[in-house]
DNA sequence: CAAATATTAAAACAATCGTTTGATTTAAAC
DNA sequence: GTTTAAATCAAACGATTGTTTTAATATTTG
């Protein structure tokens, strides 16, 4: 676990933790700021003292919360020169733990859900502010990993790596934005428990490595 | 092409039509009645005059484009009592037929894309009220689908036929709701190109197969 | 302690929200 | 042609929106 940012601490911490659930449910359109400054214990003029505006209180939740679930692994790996890329023992170790560490952060429970509810929240309705934060972390990120896949599979071209990474990054996408729907289909009214993401993790895992003809053994 | 429902004519269609863009872009919250009846070039009153309150069309605007886009083919085929689910290639084409309604239906320009915008918004942020649309349109078809998977795979437990059903519907949701994210990724502004829907569709058909172990030949 | 700064608080700001009213116009029915 | 119903309109409703102001209170600094 890394350090959070300065930015990130005391009434202004308190204040993103608060405002978040709340925007990751709800949009930023559907969250007063009396609302949120009720919950936290703060005065209504605390969200603009802090923050500027409740926009900009937004864009810091995202920000927050796009530092915390990030998932640097694809470019730990590349950097690691050591790799042979050329055996499928490497190249299905490094896929798996790439899927784990989606899975982890994004629907365990290392981090709250609405974390990813609220990044994945500025996938659907990018105003031109939030590009900003998805182009320094949705974007780095899925290059990497479509730069793994084709190390890893160098016959295929750039176009279908990226459409291997699409597919990684939708399942388990799915997972998140649509949880109240799934959720419905199979039943459930609590969270998704940790034996459910097992076998989930299990799923997507073998269901990317026998498309990618990585099939172990 | 059925015919559209009585309640979805005349000027309440046109409404439906105008508010639905943007109700999908920007949730119910960031679209206000006025400017919908501007762009609509009807009276502020008018909305209610015809549905009631703001909400009641946006439920109607989900109604109606969850009726558009809908996938009933896999009901379709449970109800044929003559296919026999025994052979390779017969459960082969069921599940490419499946595949290609929903990319047909959710991403090509069959129908705009804001009605396949408007529906999977209505799975991420699902107010009770909407949890009626949901149970009758997405939970038949997920069923249906699960059923038809079970049917074609039976050793299978029911806990994996509902997580490839889950599989099939993230991979071409994920298109959906994280388009401008996607367009970011790989440097597009303009829609998706049949071409790239072409190639999309074979790229989820084969991973499927392949994952059901229902590789061709 | 005194001065300067940072934080909190209540109140009011203008603007916008969804909705309603009541009058007027259009269309349909007899 | 008269009557009845449907549709449209401008205007105003009270409530709520995000933001700002101004004063009071902590906190920190010298």
């Amino acid at each position: 676990m890394t350090e959070l940012r300065a930015e990130w601490t005391g009434k202004r911490l308190e204040l993103i933790e608060t405002a978040g659930p709340l925007f990751a449910n709800s949009g930023i359109d559907g969250v007063s700021i009396r609302e949120i400054a009720e919950k936290s214990n703060v005065n209504i003029a605390s969200i603009n003292y802090y923050f500027g505006s409740k926009e900009n209180l937004y864009i810091e939740a995202l920000r927050y919360v796009a530092w915390q679930v990030r998932c640097p692994l694809a470019q730990k790996i590349l950097q690691d020169k050591d790799i042979d890329y050329s055996t499928k023992k490497h190249c299905i170790s490094i896929i798996k733990k790439l899927i784990e560490e989606r899975v982890q952060n994004y629907l365990s429970d290392k981090y709250p859900m609405w974390y990813s509810r609220l990044l994945l929240r500025s996938l659907i309705e990018p105003p031109a502010k939030f590009e900003n934060v998805l182009f320094h972390t949705f974007i780095p990120e899925f290059n990497a990993l479509v730069e793994i896949l084709m190390k890893c599979n160098p016959r295929n071209t750039i176009e279908k790596c990226k459409f291997w990474a699409f597919s990684i990054l939708g399942e388990i996408s799915f997972y998140v934005f649509a949880e109240p729907g799934i959720k419905l289909a199979i039943n459930i009214t609590e969270k998704y428990t940790q034996e459910f993401l097992s076998q989930l993790q299990k799923h997507i895992t073998s269901l990317i490595l026998k498309g990618l003809d990585l099939r172990e053994g």
